[in-house]
DNA sequence: CTGGCGATTGAATGCGAATGCCGGCTCGCC
DNA sequence: GGCGAGCCGGCATTCGCATTCAATCGCCAG
């Protein structure tokens, strides 16, 4: 029964396999096998290594695993200007679902899309085994990530080159819904608050809405640009309302963090009631979305089903490296609130 | 001019200092010194490492050097109930700021706090240098890291054992200003929405508005359990009233979120204008508490300052075991919105 | 011209665990 | 009772890099 004194500062020295083997009187191997699920181990081995390293406290090393089995069992997540709202919701389903496969996220953020270089280094050095992006990479940076053996699953971004799996809303239909209810309820002066123009997801939205409007014959679409923030979604309707001389029928704002600031200034800033004077529409479907106080006309991403493919997209090509990528393509659901006058 | 076919499948290969020791003609400590910042080599030698790493493609490999060095450069970030809208924030921070001293992060997100014991084992396992989190530990769990010696920076959270590090807001304080406030503006029947149970945050927050409303000689405060969600706000709202038979002076709601679902509900459901017919007060000060329709009276969290303290001080002790923990509380911002009848 | 010091470089070792290979033991079957 | 087939556990090696130790080189002072 002695205890050995616990001066754990100044070299912890954390148990090895090794300590376990000589405390259970077995070898090495026999320490490592009882650790590893499907290795051949006698019912008696594994009682006695098992309490030997609960004496001793050990546990495996998980870097040391890594080194030897050329899998780290972490996936690099990237995310860029996480004040979108929805991404607090991606990290946790992200995080949740590979945990169930005994796999770690080493979480990556980045003030701008262009800043993905700093990080890209990184990643690869930390031997990830996969890649889960919500921000562009260069055809290069996907060449040299391919290079390197590493499966990539882009989010809501497309895959030109064939070297990325990608799981995306499909933001050209849902804009073209919204704005196809528009149109048919009687808006005909419409403005468009779009995203960051480094933001490949707010070119999409914008051009797809653009497009569904020239073929309804909507001409004079006033564009301000905006940056995702209730803000600068304020600041949208501003600039509108000055440049245009009076307010238009309606708002498609790029998300719907600035589809509610647009509302709020709108109500606030020039007594136009919404949805009666004023029809505003966002993107995304996140939580405030929802508030009473917006109901927004918006279309929701399925974070769920999204992630969920994500992961199993990922998973699938770390397992096997030859498999192809693959694109999935979700719709959004549609949700007709009230900030906007529909028909429906 | 040849170029290696590309069979990258099925066995990448990646380089290793020895391919880049031989390609360069020289020793494979050297090319460990030449990626080692602050060791001797030659501008000779830089030159010609540099160049053949760069014609081989070579990385070094993290997961071995933290092998070696014992340090994996990696800390793990434990987040729960993510669906708290202040979390973004604090991750962007927090990765971002470790960022710049090459440090990666390893998240990891709970459902509820108490399944830390779940995650605990994992973070031990890969190593991390340090650990933040935002959800509580036991003792017996922060014995066991500390034995590890593994320094930890509790956020929110009060260290219970002086083995762990931490940064807080002055919640009490900051409830009690609330609450000051609003008795001051005349405000006699409260009501509190509380949070979930295992959530040590919302104990402290509602203990410590009762202890004041009691200071101050209100009684009968109504209080009822919520989960810090929108329609737990909601439903608080509702419940009070019916339990009530009518509408208190002044809601006291443990996070804004729900602070917003009760304002929604105040103005939706019972016809109640706020501020005018009862005052809502919430706490956090999160990007939603800001817009225009809600003008949240609150206590913002100095999320910046915070992540700053709890970043330095976890490289302090990463960077010295011996230092002992440290308690650093920050006084949070009062923000007078418009969702409250006061005085000032 | 030579001793000596500092700056470099190379060879060898080890971090902690996984695994191929092999010897030994057990058990089944005839 | 004997022989073959598994099963198991041990030995030795390996993953990629940092680091110690020793050897070498250059250069300056005496």
């Amino acid at each position: 029964m002695e205890k050995k004194a616990s001066q754990h500062k100044r070299g912890p020295r954390r148990a090895t396999s090794y300590d376990v083997a000589q405390v259970a009187g077995v070898s090495q191997s026999a320490v490592s096998r009882v650790f590893k699920a499907g290795a051949s181990a006698s019912a008696e081995m594994r009682k006695r290594v098992r309490a030997a390293a609960k004496q001793v406290g050990y546990r495996p090393n998980a870097i040391a695993r890594g080194l030897i089995t050329q899998r780290s069992n972490m996936v690099a997540v990237v995310i860029s200007r996480m004040t979108n709202l929805y991404y607090p919701e991606l990290l946790v389903q992200l995080t949740q679902k590979f945990s169930r496969h005994g796999i770690r996220v080493l979480l990556f953020t980045l003030e701008h899309e262009s800043e993905i270089d700093l990080v890209l280094e990184q990643m690869l050095q930390y031997q990830v085994d996969g890649i889960v992006t919500a921000a562009m990479l260069r055809p290069e940076q996907l060449a040299l990530i391919d290079e390197a053996g590493i499966p990539v699953a882009l989010y809501n971004r497309r895959s030109q080159d064939g070297l990325a799996s990608a799981v995306r809303c499909d933001q050209e239909e849902g804009e073209r819904w919204l704005v196809a209810q528009l149109v048919e309820a009687g808006h005909r002066r419409f403005a468009i608050i779009s995203g960051p123009e480094d933001s490949t997801v707010s070119v999409e939205r914008t051009a797809s809405a653009m497009q569904k409007l020239a073929e309804l014959g909507i001409e004079n679409i006033h564009v301000v640009g905006g940056d995702y923030s209730y803000e600068s979604g304020r600041s949208g309707l501003a600039a509108i309302v000055e440049q245009l001389g009076q307010s238009p029928d309606a708002v498609i704002a790029a998300n719907d963090v600035m589809a509610i600031g647009c509302i709020d200034a709108a109500r606030q800033e020039f007594g136009l009631p919404v949805p009666e004077a004023l029809s505003v529409v966002g993107f995304d479907g996140v939580g405030p979305a929802r508030y009473a106080a917006y109901n927004l006309t918006t279309v929701q991403q399925p974070v769920e089903r999204m992630t969920q493919a994500a992961v199993a997209m990922l998973l699938e090509r770390i397992e096997d490296p030859l498999l192809p990528p693959e694109e999935r393509i979700f719709a959004g659901a549609k949700v007709a609130g009230g900030s906007a006058r529909l028909l429906i």
